[in-house]
DNA sequence: CCCATTACTTATCATTTGATAAGCAAATCA
DNA sequence: TGATTTGCTTATCAAATGATAAGTAATGGG
């Protein structure tokens, strides 16, 4: 295998990836809400409970940056902070009620997008990509 | 084939793709450069020649801030601009011999990481990971 | 030739984002 | 108990980015 072949190849995919990821969420955030704010809800939305840290962290920015952008959302009660029992000074986020129905909306339209993307593809190319998306997952992009 | 949980797939596997790109790119970048800048620097090497208007159009940056950028690029000596003999008011954009050096040696400090990404797959799996990656650019992830 | 359009530039402004210093309270550890 | 560390907040500043208005020069169509 030629690895420095596959370089190039994995750098123009993931320049697609991008692409089409951008196609598919453009406009979904309510304009109520930054890009990094939107991104935050996101992370909140997929991996809830979540702390600021593992914000912070996973979303590579700072600790006071990031508690200022969740203040910003708890004052548009979009999140909840719910402090730790065993350690106070822990807190847990979750998205709100509002924040949830901004979410779902959010992913809704994005779905609806992707379902088009793949409207015309074949039974069998779906279980060709479902296959291809495990491969990359399990093999690359493992986390 | 089920399309919702291949939606979700599509949606964890795309998070995935972007953390793995962060890190592999993660402080690539020269530091008299910002992080727009150096992806306008990033195009222009993958499909140079490239006009102003192409570049607004594919980093959905309107023409008024891509012409501020492109300018400081210039002032840095890392593009050149030239203009068409055919329709004067249409530029060609490409990197300088400095533009050059400074994204060569970004892609080699990607590439050497991404290279140690992989430098424990089997070929086998290589080879699975190279039809999949077609597979995807093919079917889903086509421009 | 005139007018509309295209390609790009300049200028300006508001907003977002990033970075840093300083602080506080709870927890941990010696 | 006192010192240190952890988790988070507040405040502040600079820089990057986005948006808009206005302008120039070249092109092209009628």
């Amino acid at each position: 295998m030629d690895k420095k072949a596959l370089f190039h190849k994995f750098v123009s995919f993931t320049t697609s990836v991008h692409e089409v990821t951008h196609a598919l969420t453009q406009d979904v955030k309510a304009d109520s809400v930054t890009s990094v704010q939107y991104k935050i809800l996101e992370n909140v939305k997929v991996s809830q409970p979540v702390t600021p840290t593992e914000i912070s962290d996973c979303m590579h920015m700072s600790m006071p940056n990031t508690s200022r952008e969740l203040k910003k959302l708890y004052e548009q009660n979009l999140i909840e902070k719910i402090s730790d029992k065993e350690d106070r000074r822990k807190q847990h986020i979750r998205l709100s009620k509002d924040g949830e129905i901004m979410m779902d909306e959010a992913f809704a339209a994005i779905e609806v997008r992707f379902q088009k993307l793949i409207e015309n593809i074949s039974e069998e190319d779906l279980k060709e990509i479902n296959h291809a998306l495990d491969v990359l997952q399990n093999k690359v992009f493992t986390r």
